[in-house]
DNA sequence: TCATGAAATGAACACGTGTTCATCGTTCTG
DNA sequence: CAGAACGATGAACACGTGTTCATTTCATGA
């Protein structure tokens, strides 16, 4: 019952007045920002530790018409390689000093609300893990030197950075394991409206094996499943046996398919890497498990991060820098479903 | 060019001149508080439109003394089953409208530091998925009129509410499908320095089958795994048998243990349903998947965020109610590694 | 018609901080 | 020693909103 105030929480002004020195030296210490002596300082810092003050981050955002929150846009937690990149994000963002503002998107209206409220917490970047931003709104994100980087896609918007796996290294990188492990007739599993992303490897890879390693295009086969995730990669493997088709080496836009496709294979009676080779994107703990030990892109989510995070603080300090497009290297992790030595019985139809 | 001030940001008096009324019935109008006439409210939106006004939610905070913000405390969103219950919460956080500021905590050094920030922000609630967060830390949010809402955890401290899932109604399920299916002899999976929800899964399970249904000490093995995870799981299965124990029915504090302890099984040579029976905790999508199709507990995620939500708003309104613990009711479902019917070889050494 | 109450309205204050500006004291330099 | 240069300091303003309080408007009932 020292000092307090009619409420619980202790101001900048209350522990000007325990150090006996003025508001605007309490403000100065803690934003590091004007020049205050040094036994000033110790002065002031003894007073708050003592009163257990704290800047009130709302009063700070509203003064500075920034806050240090940074707002992440988010969808299908469920799949696992987007929650390990949002844990990639969250540690950047904290490592920082930011704070994460996550919101979770359905449907484009939704992203259009929640962009609108980023703004509206003065965010001081924006990062879109998913769906289409319309361009309007980044726009105002934009005119309000709000930074905007978009991860694994693209936009066609001035002013916004993105960072991206390198798919084109992907393809190479499949593209020759497939080769040189003896595969002769290709497939590529992905599924209806996939993102940017999941099409760009596509084209990429399907480019590769045709205009690079001179493929026939009858020996590229394109795969589409009804949906995305385990499930549609399954249903889409016993559409393809029952169809009759064949191959003996696929490429997956996502491990979620891999995953769902080698097992609606299995459930056919055809195993790899016995019978065809797989290899996956997203490296997740799944893919690297005893039962699937999957062959797969690897991406790199803490460079990913890290990436995304100077985009920010540069377009922030200056917001007409060029755009960039950054891509992040990857690795293809060889597993058991596209050994290194390939041996295959090719006993599929 | 019509109106626009120096600063991109349009503000309720730019409205309110345009509008040709005071400030304040601005405010009012988007604030939904006093009282304005329905022509001047016309007058107002019309206006805001025609501006892009959006209310400054900083400012809003700052006098109200509390962001429409909540601070949700993630740990280890590796873990399917914990990005599953984030996405819960996330959908129904804004579902309520708020917003989710979220926070990614390794030690317990970091959730201080977190619990802190979210004060800084004047949250209108802290939601606490993992950690034990510090008792004083609380307090001080309690001080603040800040509600605290602990999921799967138990803590002891006065105005703080809990939401659980049902772990007795699952150990009196999973006790029920092990007798039914022919089970003599059963172990409890778990790893070391579990969580609060992991130990008390275990105590309930062990009472059940001991006290209940009268299984004899010796016919319950304790099953300790090093660290969580697949892995963890896994190593503790060829532990297990080279140290040449045997059991028919096992239940595993979660659903990573699970599917590693039968991966490592089968590595072994063992196989469920035919040579044991075992039973996962977290419904999460990789146990429903071909490879393992495992039995396990479901936990009700929606239902939780909802009940969470429905906590801090009670607590939010009158900061002195009596503590609640709500308990969640769990499903089992039944799939192929403890399946209706029990036919095993027990061929185990 | 007048008194009464309710609804509507604007002026003013509060919220807690960052920052500019003028002032003051100190040290350096020639 | 005079003047300049510089670090330290406090008063005051700005940030954009919610809310109280007094005042005005208006409808209602006697």
């Amino acid at each position: 019952m020292t000092n307090t105030r009619k409420r619980g929480s202790v101001t900048a002004e209350d522990v000007a007045k325990l150090a006996g020195v003025s508001r605007a030296a309490v403000s100065r210490t803690f934003s590091n920002n004007g020049s205050v002596a040094r036994a000033t300082r110790e002065k002031i810092v003894k007073a708050a530790n003592e009163l257990g003050y704290q800047v009130n981050f709302l009063a700070q955002g509203l003064n500075r018409k920034r806050s240090q929150l940074i707002g992440v846009v988010v969808a299908r937690l469920s799949d696992p390689f987007r929650s390990s990149l949002l844990e990639g994000l969250l540690s950047e963002i904290q490592r920082k000093g930011y704070q994460a503002l996550v919101t979770e998107v359905r449907d484009d209206d939704e992203l259009e609300l929640t962009i609108r409220r980023f703004t509206q917490f003065r965010v001081s970047g924006v990062i879109v893990t998913s769906g289409q931003p319309p361009a309007n709104l980044v726009k105002e994100c934009v005119q309000h030197n709000i930074p905007v980087v978009g991860i694994n896609r693209h936009m066609d918007i001035p002013d916004v950075d993105f960072v991206c796996s390198d798919n084109q290294m992907a393809a190479v990188l499949v593209s020759e394991q497939l080769i040189r492990s003896g595969c002769s007739r290709v497939g590529w599993l992905n599924y209806e409206n996939s993102t940017w992303s999941g099409i760009n490897r596509g084209d990429l890879f399907r480019h590769m094996m045709i205009e690079e390693h001179a493929f026939d295009v009858s020996d590229f086969l394109e795969i589409t499943a009804q949906v995305d995730g385990y499930e549609g990669g399954r249903k889409a493997a016993h559409v393809f046996c029952e169809q009759g088709k064949s191959v003996d080496g696929i490429f997956c836009a996502n491990a979620q398919l891999a995953c769902g496709f080698l097992d609606g294979m299995r459930e056919n009676g055809f195993d790899a890497p016995n019978d065809f080779h797989i290899i996956g994107f997203d490296n997740t703990l799944q893919t690297t498990q005893y039962s699937y030990r999957l062959t797969t892109i690897h991406q790199d989510v803490q460079q990913t991060a890290q990436r995304v995070l100077t985009c920010l603080e540069a377009r922030g300090q200056d917001p007409h820098i060029r755009q960039r497009f950054e891509e992040i290297p990857v690795k293809l992790m060889i597993r058991n479903t596209s050994p290194d030595v390939g041996s295959m019985n090719k006993r599929m139809p």
